[in-house]
DNA sequence: AACTCACTCTCAACCACAGCTCGAT
DNA sequence: TTATCGAGCTGTGGTTGAGAGTGAG
């Protein structure tokens, strides 16, 4: 089980809430549960713990779960690439229909320190992904798109992970992302999940799909056509088991009904390191009114869930939605591609058939048996 | 440096028709 | 209220040509 970068970020309550407390040093944040122990324990009393004698070191323990970090993970969701624990699995996995077909396995324990497991495994994933911040300050002349492509799901990663404004705009800034690569409109058809989706909501067949009516979102603020429809208040990860300084936290930044101002839907979109203004008095307020816009942890913690799930469900390909018409058309007559009609094929067959040389081709190639061509 | 030419690449348009939607009866 | 009919619309794939992009001269 390796542990991603992004999880790792996470640890000592990357989303803004404060990790479950190690049981050991009562200091840092608890990074894995001991079973046996039936305690929870930071990476440092983690290593000084199990590493003390051999039998401890047989310990089974488990990541703490990287939604809530309050818990010990249960599960690991496949294509979350998270590890979670019951009260986050079954939360996150009963918001939605796709969510519930998410596949998760048993979350494996591990037995050696967890310390050492999280070095090994930031080597491997230096190793295996390309550094973007070396990348980007050594080699601007690569033009790989994929590496672009990666380096900018990344640099969107570390604009919903960063808790710190200062320092995700720090962040932001090393990983070479001008502000205009990070439009809020690019990214914000990923972040709506609640549209229905035809192919799933198909009760028949799945040939052709009953089409729903997309259900529209409730409006937030109507005073604006700069408004982005997004109700963040229905998610359902409000409901997590935190402690209610962050519960409190939520509601009171999202049930108070604070209106943005004119652009300051971005501003809660993109809470920490966004302010684009340069008008010092806009700065001013925004700053004065972020302790209201911010997002709480859960708020984040949703939508980068829902970001992750479209991106991970986004495709590009083409898509058939009719099968039975895909294959009416492969069978369908072509004359230079385009289709033609049956009764065009039919004489353009007579023709060729019926003319001199076509005669002369077939009688002199009668054996084979000729499929003309059009 | 500016221009032309040849070449490559991308993408919208085109076509017929089965099947769906929806209003009229 | 339910069933039927028909007009109109949608989506499907291979080929083509226009236009953009690129490199050499």
């Amino acid at each position: 089980m390796g542990i991603e970068a992004e999880s790792l970020k996470g640890l000592g309550g990357g989303w803004g809430v404060a990790g479950k407390p190690c049981d050991s040093c009562k200091f840092a944040a608890a990074a894995a549960f001991c079973r046996a122990d039936s305690a929870f324990l930071c990476l440092t009393c983690d290593a000084k713990i199990h590493c003390a004698n051999k039998l401890a070191s047989r310990h089974e323990r488990v990541w703490m779960c990287e939604v809530c970090e309050q818990a010990p993970a249960a599960v690991t969701c496949k294509a979350d690439a998270a590890a979670l624990c019951f009260t986050c699995d079954a939360d996150i996995h009963s918001a939605n229909p796709l969510a519930s077909r998410h596949e998760r396995v048993p979350v494996e324990p591990f037995y050696d320190s967890a310390e050492s497991i999280i070095k090994s495994s930031v080597l491997s994933n230096f190793l295996e992904v390309p550094a973007d911040h070396n990348l980007h300050a050594s080699d601007k002349n690569n033009t790989n798109s994929e590496t672009n492509a990666n380096h900018h799901d990344e640099s969107e990663a570390v604009s919903w992970l960063i808790p710190n404004p200062n320092f995700g705009s720090k962040v932001v800034e090393a990983l070479d992302v001008k502000p205009g690569d990070m439009i809020f409109s690019e990214m914000d058809p990923f972040l709506d999940l609640d549209c229905p989706n035809p192919f799933y909501s198909a009760g028949t067949d799945g040939v052709v799909p009953v089409q729903t009516k997309p259900v529209s979102a409730p409006i937030i603020n109507h005073s604006t056509e700069r408004c982005f429809d997004i109700d963040f208040c229905r998610s359902k990860l409000s409901a997590f088991s935190y402690p209610t300084q962050s519960l409190s936290q939520s509601v009171s930044s999202s049930d108070v009904g604070v209106v943005p101002d004119g652009n300051s839907m971005s501003d809660i979109s993109y809470p920490f390191g966004r302010n684009m203004s340069v008008d010092p008095n806009v700065q001013a307020s925004a700053t004065t009114n972020q302790a209201a816009t911010q997002l709480s942890g859960t708020d984040r913690e949703a939508r980068v869930l829902r970001y992750r799930e479209k991106r991970k469900n986004r495709k590009f390909e083409k898509t058939i939605r009719y099968a039975s018409r895909k294959a009416y058309a492969e069978t369908r007559p072509r004359i230079k591609g385009r289709f033609a009609k049956r009764t065009e094929i039919e004489s353009e067959v007579d023709r060729l058939y019926n003319s001199e040389s076509a005669a002369a081709f077939i009688s002199d190639h009668a054996q084979y048996g000729v499929v003309p061509t059009f």
